[in-house]
DNA sequence: GTACTTGCAAAGATTTTGCTTCCAA
DNA sequence: TTGGAAGCAAAATCTTTGCAAGTAC
């Protein structure tokens, strides 16, 4: 499940104590691991993570906190074509939307920026007044290094 | 959740048999339920509707038949952002590929196609040399009707 | 007849809830 | 100090698996 390492505008705990939201150590680990990964965590995939920071930090408080930050529109929830399992990935949102291409074989995640993607949520928003809060686009296919 | 009825090229249990797929009472019962459905089914909707048709269905057979259509192609699997509950959606595939809005305050799915969306995947197969098998685009947000 | 499919029961994976204790502001 | 957050245990939800019995071809 790799993917290029990305950053968002401002730290998310920066962005989370300016919101009012109580800042927590706990809260304060995971948030910089969500920011720091290298690629798309489950929420099991955090708290391992987490807990090499913090052993005490309980999945529980993985699961509150990512529920946390998607209520503030700050993470994206993923399923990746569900390539392994019904788990979610997560990733910080950044300024631009992007479409998420899943490899069926070798299960490489690649990330894919379009101003199309941009037109057609543009589309959709006037033609059916429809406001758009969060779109997610995911395809899964063949890569380019597993085509015959 | 509802959607409009749709139709597909030809029945699924014809298509299945063409295929060499054992035709069985459940699997043709399923797929009549399917196919008909005039609303996104999720796996114990389509259990439950089965049974009234033959209450010794099971619902594991209902989730055996699911994956089966889905390894083969003749279903879309949607997520409609996850409205209620983490469970999946099924709708027979269709000709043309549409995108489903999720209203996040009334819960109404709507169904949009855009020539847009054919020609961003057409970008993503040409500059990514990517094969899309299957290509899913949810948006939640504000529909028409729920906003001020 | 044989290989594939079903039903049943049980387990597995992921996520949520109730409640008490703790801590950030 | 106090309301929100964390930890723990248990439950809820959705899906899959193992195996014996049944059935389509």
């Amino acid at each position: 499940m790799l993917a290029e390492s990305r950053s968002s505008r401002r730290p998310l705990a920066q962005e989370l104590v300016s919101r009012g939201v109580r800042m927590t150590h706990q809260r304060r680990v995971l948030v910089e691991i969500i920011q720091g990964a290298d690629s798309h965590l489950d929420a099991v995939e955090l708290w391992q993570r987490a807990r090499a920071k913090d052993p005490t930090i309980n999945k529980v408080t993985v699961y509150r906190t990512l529920a946390m930050l998607k209520k503030h529109g700050l993470v994206d929830e993923l399923d990746l074509m569900h390539l392994e399992g019904e788990k979610h990935y997560y990733e910080a949102k950044t300024t631009r939307d992007h479409i998420h291409l899943a490899c069926l074989k070798c299960g490489r995640i690649q990330e894919f920026e379009s101003s199309l993607f941009e037109r057609l949520k543009g589309q959709i928003e006037r033609e059916r007044r429809f406001r758009i809060q969060v779109a997610r686009l995911e395809a899964g296919g063949y890569c380019d290094r597993c085509q015959p």
